[in-house]
DNA sequence: GCCTAGCACTCGAGCGCCTAGAGTGCTAAC
DNA sequence: GTTAGCACTCTAGGCGCTCGAGTGCTAGGC
């Protein structure tokens, strides 16, 4: 099957032309396909479908007498192609047996979901070479414990157990709380609020519990309150990041100023949330201008969802120039988002 | 009082030269000294005095008919000159107390210690514009409290609450044990070992332990085994970084093979904790090739370490080149590790 | 004896010019 | 439809030049 505008020439060529820049970085001359490519046909005529493919907006020219690069349409065209289950053109999407043990190796026996985060962006890093980032489990996530140790007459901890994620919080006490006090209200909550998504969490709710342990309303009262703060979906989301500088690695950020930008929006979470979220179903990828972020327009990000038991909870993924081995990424990115996907729901 | 080998007028120069250069980056002329600093004489005698101070392996020259740029060497002189409590030449290092106010505001009220240092290097970055950096808090805290929570029938979370610090980890369970027999083992672990150095937990204690609970002892003891995980000094440690990409704002790093190294080397763990740690008893600063790590060594490290109730448990800091306005950094570090230092002695 | 004005000297930044080479687009022939 | 040949275009980079900044030195002044 042939994608769509194209007959097989030319999308033997612009396929061609792809992995060469891909490859180089440097513009691709006709010869230079010719020599490389076992295209059967010379020079001049691959000019003919370079000409065509640059009038069609797949290919364009930095200026008149230098060879061809490929526009985000055309990644476009070719990453949709490759998810579409093609075949890539001779570049090998699957990853070997040996990889797929080593990344698991990597990943498993991490006792700590923050761990296993960490992990798993600097595996990704490390295999990529491109700026990796994983968001924290988020989502809607259903409450399954909760604890509150005693820190002294004026704290506790609150332990929250949730799907997918442990997380602690000081609440403050009214007055001192025997541990027995505390063991009390962490049950009764436990009870009542055990199964609930934590995003469901109210003040009306609160208020019910409260009912059941009058004594108690003022600490129930401030813990629901930090739930709620907790389980804002929004606020409860951070980022692993790992590998920024390998984004000036990459030939096309040689010049600070265009790397800059880049790398002052990989520090910001806004931008991470905005590039990465919502969480796809499968791998994602935006291309250049695809993405929401004006300082991203000049990269690629690659991404996937990792779920916990089933649930979708986060994403993890790959920044990159969009000259970029898509079929490659692709399929690292789906593997490690897998292996994440098994490691947090065997963990907690 | 003077800095030794130096008389009145070549410090007076060498402090011009270097307040010149941090604020704009270029080898400063004489006849520019002469022009923006009184200094009461005219640009052939401080000429004079520039060529002596270049001598003496204060200034440099990046060529024959350049100004000077100060040495790591005339940035120590200065620094020194500061620490020891002189006036810096019309510099003020004392932060006003808006500014004062407005730190102070943004440090109090986070409940989480880690939600703290995240804010604590948020700060120092945007009031400095220079890459912070804080580990979390470590070295020989005392233990305070245990808890196991269930979490399923295979596995407990260990909460872990020491000094300025609550950590989780998941222990494996050999047989599935009742929330009643997990509170157990906590009460007796919470007494056995509250008030030891986490340091100090050995597979001896745990024997000690497991004795007095013979039904409980694998359990005991793969408690005792993650926190031995946890307490490994070197291990526990982590960083939180922010504002990594401000310095590729410093002129200085406009060539990105001047700016990889040092963003390669901001990326990796380990260079952090040789470049902060250990924990100084009062402002350090690292200056040029004063820093352990080759990568570092055209930057300038200003960093202090922050307490949790009068002990010093982590390092708060920031990375620049060592072109850096030093009044003003140290001060600004200096009131940020007190800040941090107030949040975490008050929350946890 | 220290300071200063004057001046010759050095060196780099920046500009224009030039050439070599890469790669195209077109055309005419197969 | 394909190809060889060729004229055309544009960049990278080397060279030489000038300009200006800034110094170091020296001779004269307070």
């Amino acid at each position: 099957m042939l994608a769509r505008e194209l007959d097989a020439r030319k999308q033997q060529i612009l396929w061609a032309v792809i992995r060469e820049y891909v490859a180089r970085a440097e513009p691709v001359a006709s010869e230079a396909l010719c020599q490389r490519y076992g295209l059967g046909v010379s020079a001049a005529t691959i000019r003919n479908g370079m000409h065509a493919l640059t009038e069609m907006g797949y290919l364009c020219q930095p200026h008149t007498s230098a060879g061809r690069v490929p526009t985000d349409r055309a990644y476009r065209l070719y990453v949709d192609w490759l998810m579409a289950g093609h075949p890539s053109a001779g570049v090998e999407q699957r990853l070997s047996a040996a990889e797929r043990e080593r990344i698991r190796r990597r990943m498993q026996s991490k006792d700590h979901p923050e761990d296993a985060l960490a992990e798993a962006v600097q595996t990704l890093a490390s295999l990529t070479d491109y700026p990796s980032v994983a968001s924290t489990p988020g989502g809607p996530r259903r409450l399954q414990h909760l604890h509150l140790v005693p820190l002294s007459d004026q704290r506790a901890l609150l332990v929250v157990v949730a799907e997918g994620a442990v997380d602690q919080r000081v609440v403050r006490l009214q007055r001192p709380a025997t541990e027995d006090e505390l063991r009390q209200v962490s049950q009764l909550l436990t009870r009542a609020l055990a199964g609930l998504p934590v995003s469901d969490i109210t003040d009306g709710v609160a208020e019910r519990i409260a009912a059941a342990l009058p004594d108690q309303r003022e600490l129930v009262t401030a813990v629901v309150a930090q739930l709620r703060r907790y389980g804002g979906l929004r606020t409860g989301v951070r980022f692993f990041v790992e590998g920024v500088s390998n984004i000036l690695k990459q030939p096309e950020f040689q010049d600070v100023r265009r790397a800059h930008p880049v790398l002052a929006a990989l520090d910001r979470e806004e931008v991470l949330r905005d590039v990465l979220l919502p969480a796809p179903p499968d791998v994602h990828v935006r291309i250049g201008r695809e993405n929401p972020v004006d300082e991203m327009r000049s990269c690629s990000v690659v991404a996937a969802a990792y779920r916990v038991r089933g649930r979708t909870v986060g994403v993890v993924g790959v920044v990159g120039p969009t000259r970029m081995p898509y079929a490659r990424t692709i399929a690292l990115v789906r593997y490690l988002a897998q292996a994440l996907s098994q490691t947090l729901s065997y963990g907690v």
